[in-house]
DNA sequence: CGGATCCACCGACGCTCAAG
DNA sequence: CTTGAGCGTCGGTGGATCCG
């Protein structure tokens, strides 16, 4: 299956009559694709508005977005406005819409998992901005000041190979495969949670003995693997040795509410 | 069960601001 | 002036839930 985008930005200086097919297509939604903002009635006899006033040519988008070739890269993608924060991660060349925002460069997956953890969606919910009705309002503005703590290439590798555990967990059909295999990428969100304290906290964490990081072991990577059975095994493997109650991360994961400043962060 | 109601969310709007 | 980025708001929608 082949799809394609038309994505006629102002930024591109399409002509229109380079597209026949295109133009042929669009033309049967005018008049309400011109950009006057000016009110016509249509063939209902219904009042209705042309789209918002710009400058642009009646086939383009509404915003110039010149930037659109960031659509391309590897990049974190989340939902501008809303009560429950997620930060999803993008490969696959989506483009989307001005209801969310995109960022592109490097350190994509650690970013992308500090920005899902319970630290990071507490400061947000602290400090971002809200609109009227109460909701995040999560722009660059309220991103720019995260304190995103700046680790090696090395140190952000356990983050990078738990986000590829989760991303891949997630991409399955974990009902069929049964509960155990539900609570997986859970787990392992909870263990990047535990990871990202201890980023912040890593003195008092390791003077009550409740740290992490250096107990997580060797965690193979994934993505040169080439079935999915083989990506399922290991994960599980790893699943099963981090999860055993007998393992000091599990046990001092359980336990790490007992430290009075992640008790706050996790409102309890 | 079907209709009414609610509510979170999406897409789009109108606007400001910056730079040239 | 134009181009371009992006902020905060709002109406409509559709899924979820409630209720008779």
């Amino acid at each position: 299956l082949d799809l394609w985008l038309i994505a006629t930005f102002p930024a591109l200086n399409l002509d229109i009559d380079d597209y026949p097919a295109i133009k042929e297509y669009l033309e049967q939604f005018l008049p309400k694709l011109n950009q006057t903002g000016e009110p016509f009635i249509d063939k209902n006899d219904e009042k209705q508005k042309t789209r918002k006033k710009t400058g642009n040519k009646w086939f383009e988008t509404q915003d110039q977005i010149a930037y659109w070739n960031e659509f391309n890269k590897e990049k974190i993608v989340w939902k501008r406005i809303g009560s429950i924060l997620k930060f999803a991660y993008d490969d696959k060349k989506n483009y989307c819409l001005d209801s969310t925002c995109i960022a592109t460069g490097e350190n994509i997956k650690y970013i992308m998992g500090y920005l899902n953890s319970k630290i990071s969606k507490y400061y947000l919910s602290k400090e971002a901005p809200r609109t009227g009705t109460g909701d995040l309002i999560i722009s660059v503005q309220a991103l720019e000041p995260n304190p995103i703590p700046q680790i090696s290439k090395e140190q952000q590798k356990p983050f990078e190979t738990l986000v590829d555990y989760i991303l891949f967990l997630k991409a399955q059909d974990l009902k069929f495969h049964g509960i155990k295999y539900e609570l997986m990428p859970v787990y392992f969100e909870q263990i990047i949670d535990g990871m990202v304290y201890e980023l912040y906290f890593e003195e008092i964490l390791k003077e009550a003995d409740k740290d992490i990081i250096q107990y997580l072991g060797e965690l193979p990577e994934i993505e040169n693997l080439s079935t999915d059975e083989q990506k399922m095994n290991i994960i599980e493997n790893i699943f099963n040795k981090l999860h055993d109650n007998g393992h000091k991360v599990k046990n001092h994961l359980f336990y790490m509410d007992t430290i009075e400043e992640i008790k706050i962060i996790e409102g309890k």
